[in-house]
DNA sequence: TCCTTATTGAGAATCATTTGCAACAAGCTT
DNA sequence: AAGCTTGTTGCAAATGATTCTCAATAAGGA
């Protein structure tokens, strides 16, 4: 059993729930996607599997709640997640013109966050970091878009 | 008339827009209000005003490109909204459990930024850094809570 | 295998946000 | 100040993501 599983199936059993096969089906849909994924990409992989859309969005902020996905950015109304196995914290810089979207490392972000969170005595669930922009194409072409 | 009047009367004129009986009641509401606000808070001091939620909703952009307002945290299912006016930038430290809203300036962190966005030629346009977690009031209480 | 309790799929329901449209009002022109 | 062009408004209907209801079903411990 892979490592997510394990975490995932660990973490229902200490909330006495289920280990479903329609959570199963959606954990390894997630491991399966690259990069930012919403719940309709989820559901469009797994309704031949007659996996329902209300159970995709009932298992996402379980998968959140485990420490296996985190609310990416939302972009053009919806929520949009990634796995966080293996994809440490990082910045998102998203185009306001193309809707690209770049990432960087927090780097000593994070440590400034963590002190500024021991002055505000906060205990830190989750950072995030948006920047929005031009990437450098869009800026390029400025001129010609508008 | 008030810098953020003239300012938004020199935004509006640029993109040949008007500057109406509603934009102006909404303007005027935007800066009354102290902290974060959202559509429907604005709705409610102008409804009497024969103003539309139609209209706060299609004014609230304008708002921001105008950079007189900016998105600051999502909540609830709602955008929240705060004025730039003399608010600088800062970063929003949500309590998971009671839902407050702390603030604190962003430091350093800003030139950071800046400077990673020199690195990826990325043009920034807006900033938002938002923490989850637990306020020291909610920690203090997170036995009994559960 | 039985039994209790969580879970599911399907579809209806929510709810914030958008949009279509005919009536209206800015603001430029004369 | 009146006319005219074009953007704007309120209203109501539409959208679209997310949530909920509920009867049927499946985990998983006994």
């Amino acid at each position: 059993m892979k490592d997510f599983e394990s975490k995932f199936k660990g973490f229902l059993a200490e909330k006495k729930l289920k280990l479903t096969r329609s959570r199963s089906l959606i954990l390894e849909a997630v491991f399966a996607m690259q990069g930012h994924f919403d719940a309709e990409m989820l559901y469009d992989r797994l309704k031949d599997e007659s996996v329902s859309m209300a159970t995709v969005y009932r298992t996402l902020p379980l998968l959140m709640e485990a420490g296996l996905i985190r609310l990416a950015i939302r972009m053009e109304g919806r929520d949009r997640f990634e796995r966080t196995f293996g994809h440490p914290q990082h910045v998102h810089w998203i185009c306001e013109n193309c809707q690209a979207v770049l990432e960087s490392g927090l780097g000593s972000l994070k440590s400034m966050l963590h002190k500024e969170a021991k002055a505000l005595k906060f205990g830190i669930d989750q950072i995030n970091i948006t920047v929005g922009g031009l990437c450098w194409k869009c800026r390029i072409n400025e001129n010609d878009s508008q």
